[in-house]
This record gives structure tokens, C-alpha cells and sequence, in this order.
DNA sequence: TATGAATGAGGTTTCATTCAT
DNA sequence: TATGAATGAAACCTCATTCAT
């Protein structure tokens, strides 16, 4: 995916991203909307895209693939799993500032389909996408387990529930910092890292 | 919410709601659509709806209302924690069973507002969902406080992310099931009800 | 015409005699707006009609005629040439008050269709009409022949023609008030009565 | 207003030029049949117009600015006030053969807006329209004033309502030809013409 | 290759008319 | 007889897509 982009189409994926960070609704986009954000001319994108469908959807995944990358280069670039736990729930805000980020999608039950129907057309890069997902929650247990942080005693289910958990409790509490104006980030993330280590040391 | 509705407005609720369980995506669906499912003339939905953004957004918010009403009281129809937790799992379990189901999406970061974005427009209903959704909340804590199994050394902030989280790994379990084969659902609720007691006991 | 209307048809022509004095465009009238107007149902108007074109048709002719008959009276009553013409330009005057009358039409080169098409539909009335509003002229130019103000000389096409020229010049200047900020009513009357005499005297 | 309109514009004017000269209702008159007209697609006609109100107003009124110019330069053209008026009443004459023309409305009482309601919405269009009435009113008296036809005795007003009313009695004649079968256009100007001069002679 | 003017299918909405009560 | 809830035909308008330039 990285490679075999024609620059016109980095500029379409790139004007959509900053129209859904916006808080553009992909469903009420028009393809005019597209090509201006682009800087291009309409007609230009289906010498790109079938339809306005796929260059959305192309532009979705093309950009949590990025994402994802960099979220794991980041990751991986720490040396404990608390640092990293960390930098992860970093990602987690950042991207949930984003009015409608898609990241958080990947953790709720929902999926993506949820965020675009349209995706489910995708199954190919879906699948890739799940895969980078579960390398960096890999990535994470692993490191746990070497640094004796996590026991090896429960199921590796147990354990990604758990970690999911931690994650999902941190979401939740981004999406509505409203319902807690005392609590600040930092507190809430010593939480979650509370809530990893109860459940796995 | 329950009362005030005339016979037909509750006809088209029940007509949309069970578009959007057969999987239908609210931003795809058409007046047509709508007044087929409820038995009625296209017309007729606009004798009591001024747009069809004010239906979707109105029957949506009138299902979660039921919805969550009848999950109150079959949670608080059992009398221990356990009992309770299992209950609120089945109901994530049935409504993630629904292709899309919005109860999913009241646990996730997102929001509501991400299901379907004319809901923003019904800011006064959206506030007593909410209340409803930490009303069921409270009342798993505090029986679990009861129980005394639960303590309240914890902030009361660590302990609504630690049902969240309990709850979302269970979900992320349900809505990803072909990640896990070869886990049960009773597998898996039991896990949950692990998570919550190593975070909260 | 003046017999034979159900108390009913007679509420739906003054109410929508009613709505037309505000100011309502006939070809934007809604049967909902006829029936609020006269008080009754929806339906029921159907019960009279044949059709919303007809009601709106036959209520415009039902009250030109009323009207007509009373200018009738109202000219007949008065004793010289000068007074009947000084009544018929208050007629004139009071029905151009209203906001779009049918009084004026009938003096303009457009006719009546010009104000309702659908009245074309209603020839042998609109021939009965026509018939009335030249009545009132014979009746003006035979007794102005007969205080020898109007000479016989001229031709009676002549007459007519100075007549509808005075007359028209003062629906001009009634029509057309701001144009005219300094003459008063009065003033405008008696300039049409000059024109009258010179005209014809 | 002659410049400033895009090709396709003045298509679309003419299209609907010849929808009203053909007498068609400009209430009636669908989208669809105005982008048959102008030979063009219906999406086109809102590249350009916001409106179907639009389109009709701008329409009317730009053909009624042509048409206003052409008959001043007509009347300018002519050098005795016996020959301007002529052409003024065979102005008229053309205009009203168009089934329900634009022309004989500025003559009458009622006004522009009682020919398309919408067309008060462009009230500096409209200004416009009347200052140019006025202008060809003012060159006809100038010009009796200088040619010594019309005397200077009478006020301003005096005189516009006698031009006024010849010009209505001619349009008069000619919007009801059928009441007058004996009498052929040449007498009716003759006519019009005498009543002119006996009224400021 | 890039464009945006043009298109028309298809959507939402209105409202005259019907008809069960 | 009188009603107004219900209907769906038909209107307006949008916007994805095409294609001549």
C-alpha cells in the first residue's frame, strides 16, 4: 500500500483526511468537496477512482495504514511496556481528537464497516489493517511477559481482553471528558495503567 | 418519551428500527424505505415528521430509550452482581447481534452523534440517554458495593473505567468473534466478570 | 347565479374572497388554506366542487358579480354624469385598495384569464360579466348624451374608449401611488372627470 | 443588464420567452419545460439559477429591459409626436398579441407583480424597468411640448394621466377586439390619437 | 493529462384528492 | 353530510458521473 500511489492520489487521500479531521461526515461528502480539498478539478478523480465510494474508502485505509505505522514505530521505539502502554494511549487521544477518528472505531465493537459501509467493499486491506492492529497489541503483551510485568498464567484471550479493556476504558473517558471535569489525562492514564497491571500482574 | 406518540409515529419507529437491525445504514436509507416498512404512503411520513433526518434521528432515540429502559429492569430484576454483569453481557451480546446495533456505540468513544450525525439536533434526548446509560452503570457499582465485591478504596472514577473497560473487551469479543474461534461466549463473559473483579475487588 | 349556492359554497367563496383581499396569490392557494378560510373541512369542499381550479374560478366570478351589481346600484342611485362617474372611480379606487383586485383586470387590455387562467374555463359566466361592466358604461355615456354633457357627435366606439381612457388613468394613478406623492385622491378624480369632458364634451 | 449574462443564460431566457409567448402560465410552467426550451439539461438550469422563482423573474425581466430599449429606440426614431405615439401604439399592439404579453401589465394598474408574484423579489430590477416606462412617457410629452401639440398649461400629472389613459384606451381595444368587430386598428390609433390631443391640445 | 460544464437519474417533499368513519 | 388521515403522483432540486475540450 505504501508504494504504487500516484502523487494526484496522495493529494486526494491527504485533502480527504483534513476534511474528515474536520469532522466531515464521510457519508455527506460530495466528490466537489473532494476535488477542492485535493485541489483538483472533479473530473480528475475518477481518472483515479471508479467512484466516489472508493476514493473514500481508498482514502480511509490508506491513511489508518499510515497511522498504524507510525503508531507502532512509536511503540516500538519505547523501551518498557509502560512507556509504551503510554505512547498508546497517547495515540489513543490524539486521534480521538480528531472529531471522528477512525482509530477508536478499531477498538469499539463496532468496527470500521460502522464508520463507512462502504469499507466492507475492502476486505483485503480490512484484513491487513486488523493484522497491524494485533501486531501492536502483540507487540505489547509480549514485551509485558518478557519484562515479567505479565504473568503467562492466563489465556492469551484473557490477555488481550484485558489490554482491549485498558484501552477501551481510556477511549471512553476521551470521548467524554465532559462526565469527568476533575479528572485529568494524566490521571486517567495511570487508571488504565492500573487497570492493565491488576489485570495481568 | 414513551407517551405522546401517536399510533402511526410508533409504526414508523418500529418499521425503521427493523431496517437498521436488518443492517440497513442510516445514511442509505429512503423515505420510500421507510414508509414501505411501516405499511403506509411515502406522504404520511411527512404528516408527522418534518424531515426524514427528524424520523431516523427520532426513532433511533426512541428504540435506545426502550432499549434501555427493559435493560434496566432486567438488570435490576436479578439480585447479585454476577447476575447482573451476565445480564448486561447478554444484552451487548443481542445488540451487537444487530448489524449495527446502537447500543454498541453508547460504549465505544465515539458517541452516538457518530451513528447518525442529525441526532446532534436532539441534544435534549441525547442528555437523558446518557443518564440512562450511567444510571445502569451506578447501579452495578453500588450493589457490587453491597456485595462487598467492590471496595471503595478505589475513586469512583476508577471504577466506572473499570466496568467500561470489562464491558468494551467483552464487546470488542462479540463484535470480532472469527479472531477467537475457539472461545465461547460463557468463556468469554466469564472473563469479563474476571476482568471486573481484579480491577474493583 | 345569484341563487342556487348552498350556504356552504357561499362560506368558501367569502372565505376565499377573504384570502384573496390579504393579498393571497390565487395560484399558491392551498385547499387546506380555502378550507380553513370558510371554517370547514377539508373534504367537504370536494362535496361542492369539482375541483380546486373550480372553487377558486367560481369564487372570483360569484364576486365580481356581487360586486358588479352593487356598483350598479351604488352608480344608478346618484342623479348627474358626474356624480355616477365620481362613484364609479371610488369603486375603482376601493377595489385597487385591495391588495390584487379583479376590478382592475377587467379594465386592463389582459382581461380576467390574466389574473386566473383557469377562469377561461368559465366562458358563459365571464360573457354574463362582461356584459355587466358594459352595462355600467352604456349606463354612464347614455346619461351623459342625456344631460348634454357627452355630445353625439362622436362615434359610441369613441365614447367607450374615452371613457376606458379616463378610467384607466386614474387605476393608473391609484395603482401607482408613489409615483404621484403630491396629488391628492381628490385632485386625480377631478383630472378624470376634465378628461372625461374634454374628451367628449 | 444586456451584459453580464452567460450564453447559456440567455438561452434559457429566450427558451422561456417563447414558453410565455406561447401562452404558457408562469405559474404552470414546470423546470422540466423550461430546460426543454432552451434545448438544454434540467441540472443545467441550476448551474445558473438558484431557483425556479429565479429563472422566471430574471427571464421576464431581462426580455422586458430588451424589449423597453427596442421600443425606445423605435420611438426615438420617429421625429413627429403623431409618428412616436404611432409606433407606441403599435408596440402595444405586437406586445399583446402575445397571448398574455408583459407589456399591457405595465399599463395597467396592478403592476408587474400581479403578472409573476416572484418578481417582487427583484424590486431594483423592477425600479429600474419603471424609470425606463417613465423615460419613454416623459420623451412623448417633451416632445408634444416642443412641437406645440401639447400645451403647457396643464400640471405634469394632468398630462401623464392623458397619455395614459389614450394609451389604455388603445390597449383596451385591442385586448377585447371581439367587442369591436367593426372597427379596424388604423381607427382605433386615429382615435387614440384625438383623445390625446383633445386632452392636451 | 486535467478540467468543469452539462447531464439526468433518483431523491425528498408537497399537496390535490379520496374515502372510511 | 362532514371530516381529515392517508395517499402517491408529480414537482423541485442535487450531485455522481461523463466527456468535449
Amino acid at each position: 500500500m505504501a508504494a504504487g500511489h500516484a502523487e494526484k492520489e496522495i493529494a486526494i487521500f491527504n485533502g480527504l483526511m483534513k476534511l474528515l479531521r474536520r469532522g466531515a461526515n464521510p457519508y455527506l461528502i460530495k466528490v466537489q468537496d473532494i476535488a477542492e480539498a485535493a485541489g483538483i478539478g472533479k473530473g480528475t478523480v475518477y481518472d483515479y477512482f471508479a467512484s466516489k465510494e472508493e476514493v473514500i474508502s481508498k482514502a480511509i485505509l490508506y491513511h489508518l495504514n499510515q497511522e498504524l505505522k507510525a503508531a507502532f514505530q512509536r511503540i516500538a521505539a519505547k523501551k518498557t511496556l509502560r512507556e509504551k502502554f503510554s505512547v498508546l494511549l497517547d495515540l489513543i487521544q490524539e486521534c480521538l481528537g480528531d472529531n471522528r477518528s477512525t482509530v477508536n472505531l478499531l477498538l469499539s465493537g463496532g468496527g470500521l464497516h460502522n464508520f463507512y459501509t462502504f469499507l466492507k467493499e475492502q476486505q483485503q486491506e480490512l484484513a491487513q489493517l486488523k493484522e497491524k492492529v494485533l501486531k501492536i497489541i502483540d507487540h505489547l503483551l509480549e514485551h509485558g511477559r518478557a519484562e515479567k510485568i505479565i504473568n503467562s498464567r492466563e489465556s492469551e484471550f484473557y490477555q488481550l481482553m484485558a489490554l482491549q479493556g485498558a484501552l477501551a476504558g481510556f477511549s471512553h473517558f476521551v470521548g467524554q471528558r465532559d462526565l469527568y471535569p476533575d479528572v485529568t489525562v494524566e490521571e486517567a492514564k495511570n487508571v488504565a495503567y492500573k487497570l492493565l497491571l491488576k489485570a495481568l500482574g
